[in-house]
This record gives structure tokens, sequence and C-alpha cells, in this order.
RNA sequence: CGCGGGAUGGAGCAGCUCGGAAGCUCGUCGGGCUCAUAACCCGAAGGUCGUUGGUUCAAAUCCAACUCCCGCAA
């Protein structure tokens, strides 16, 4: 089967990857098309396209899928596979050809466009992989494939590859089903549909009077992506890692200097910073912070 | 030409406004104390102060260009 991939994220990319690695005919990738992005504004290409032009793929960068249903029809395609491309798919579209997308997620729970950091912000256990049919309602198609994922102390990013690799897999084996006429459908349940809400720059904000394992999910959630921070003596401090540390007392958000390690107070316990990044500087060891700003211990964050 | 911050022994920082023998907190190595220590005490090694050029009797510090890094914004 010709298979034609929508994709624009580094989850998109694995997937491909993973697809081709499987032995997928893809026929052509449809992708965002460049834009000015980053210090300077450099036009950027999207990761998908980057990889797909080194393995010498038809590439189509189109702002607006439905601006080139004709250039679409044109292409010599039996299926199309979608894994997170970032644009509604009209139904002209959708009509054409059988269209199926990778989410990740157990539809119809997470809905939407931030499954990964969601599960791990409520510090779910298990998660997983669905590979559905795409629908008008977002994430509503039915499903064709579904795969439990088990989540253990994963980050974001660790989780997103992971759960890409699954989804390139199963991606692989729905193309099969359908081509063997092996595939069956099911619908979802809309009465259990959950849905994620965007994650913007302001829930990167850490809250150390909250319990320890509410600030870890969410550093394991947001501390790569949008970033985490806290408030320090007027300026900002990102956090990258974090654990739950404790033998020793000290009050909600208050910083102190426990055998080197740089530990911020929670409500249940304390949490000792891994990796923090201070305004202009890398991301560096929470003890490296301490030496050279001693002057911190005892205060407060915010 | 989107806005802004930064580059100082192995690490993180100060010093630069007002040029004049490079400092702090750690780490490393050696020694001491201790039942013990990520604690404490003593000592040592280790720096072309991002690169290049300029001003000056004298530049980490002033000027110019360049390289790399980071934050915001997208």
């Amino acid at each position: 089967m010709k298979v034609l991939f929508l994709g624009s994220s580094h989850f998109s990319k694995v997937v491909l990857e993973k697809m081709l690695e499987k032995g997928v005919n893809v026929v052509g990738v449809i992708t965002q098309p460049d834009k000015p992005s980053g210090r300077g504004y450099k036009m950027s290409e999207t990761e998908v396209k980057k990889y797909a032009k080194t393995i010498g793929i038809n590439v189509y960068t189109f702002d607006k899928v439905r601006n080139y249903i004709e250039e679409i029809k044109a292409i010599d395609y039996d299926i199309a596979l979608v894994a997170s491309f970032g644009q509604i798919l009209p139904e002209e579209f959708l009509n054409h050809r059988l269209t199926l997308n990778v989410h990740p997620s157990l539809l119809p729970k997470y809905r939407g466009a931030t499954p990964l950091q969601t599960a791990l912000l409520n510090g779910d256990k298990v998660t997983g992989v669905t590979i559905m049919k795409v629908a008008k309602e977002v994430d509503s198609g039915d499903i064709l494939l579904q795969r439990e994922f088990e989540i253990k102390d994963e980050y974001y990013l660790e989780l997103e590859e992971k759960l890409a690799l699954l989804g390139g897999e199963m991606a692989s084996d729905a193309l099969i089903l359908v081509e063997s006429g092996k595939a069956i459908f099911t619908p979802q349940d809309n009465d259990k549909a959950t849905f994620v809400k965007k994650i913007s720059k302001e829930d990167g904000k850490l809250d150390f009077n909250n319990p320890c394992e509410q600030i870890i999910n969410k550093i394991r959630a947001l501390s790569e992506e949008v970033g985490c921070y806290v408030e320090l003596e007027g300026g900002f401090l990102k956090i990258g890692r974090g654990r739950k540390n404790e033998g020793f007392e000290v009050e909600p958000c208050q910083i102190l200097n426990y055998k080197k390690a740089f530990i911020i107070g929670a409500k249940d316990g304390a949490i000792e910073i891994l990796t923090c990044q201070a305004p202009s500087g890398k991301m560096i060891a929470g003890r490296d912070y301490l030496n050279g700003h001693n002057d911190i211990l005892g205060k407060f964050v915010k």
C-alpha cells in the first residue's frame, strides 16, 4: 500500500522512522511549512521535513491542507497516516482516502493536543497509544488498535520517544491489517471521553506549597518543554530535574543546603533540585548553582 | 538586520561603572582531627580572564570586530 504521511513534530519523525524501518511504503510526506523561529528569526524546517529530505521522500509543505485538496488528490496514495501534524484536516481530505491517526493516549481518555503532558501531570501509571480513524471531531474516530504502556519515572521527552516508537510499530501493524482486509474498527464510548487542555508558560510555574508528588509530576511533564520555574529574589530560576529528598527540617518554599544538595521545602517534605538554569545561563547541577549563590540559603522561593 | 543576557583555574560565581600584582563557594591532591562523616582544621597544585586588533607607561577592566552559549518572543 502506498502511504501518505502527515506529521510535523519530533513525535512524528520517530513514528515515520519506525514505519520505514518496518518496511512501510511511504510515498509522500505532508508537513507544516518552514517558519521563522528561534533567535534571529531564522527560517526553520519541521523535524519531519529535515528527516524526509535525507531519506529522499517527496515532501509537501502545506500551511492549510484545505487549500491544497487538488494537489493532494493528484498524489497516488492508498491510505493516509497522521501523527502529530498540527492541523485540522478537512472532510474533503478524509473522504478521499482512509485516514488513520496515531494518538499517544488510551482513547477516549485524553483527546486533544497534550495527552503525554497530562498523563505525567496526573501521575498516571499507565498510558498508551491508539490507532484510530480520523473523524470530524478531534480524536473521536473509530479505534483500530490500542496498546497500553506502563509509565515508570520517565520525563516528557523520554515518554514521547517511547510512545512514538510504539506508535510507529502499531501504525505499521495497522496498515497490514487494513491491507489484508482484517481491520476491525470499534467506535469510541463518547460518554467516557476526556479532553486535555493546552499548556501555557504559566502552567510551568512550580508552587512549593504543594505536595512533593504534585511538584515532581509537573517537573516531569513540563520542565523540558514549556519549562518549569520558580521566582527567586525577583528573578526566575528554571528547574530541570528534581526528586524527593528527606531527613531534615525545612519549611515549604525555603531553600536549604543539605549535605551539599540544593533543597527546596514542600508541603509534605522537600524536593532536591538536581538541575536548574539561571537567567542567561546553561542548565547546571543544583549543587553547582548553590556554589555560586550561597546568599540564597534560607530564603524562600515564590 | 525581532528584543535582551553571558564567556574569568576542573564546576558555579564575584571583580569591569572609577584601568595598576586575579578573589569567593566547591572540586582535586597531600596531611591532621574523629568511633565516624558529603563535618571540621592545615597545606598544595591548577588561569593565554572566549578570539583578534586598537587606546595606554600599564587592560579581566576602555574601544572595535568576530566566535560560541543562553533567556524572551515566535
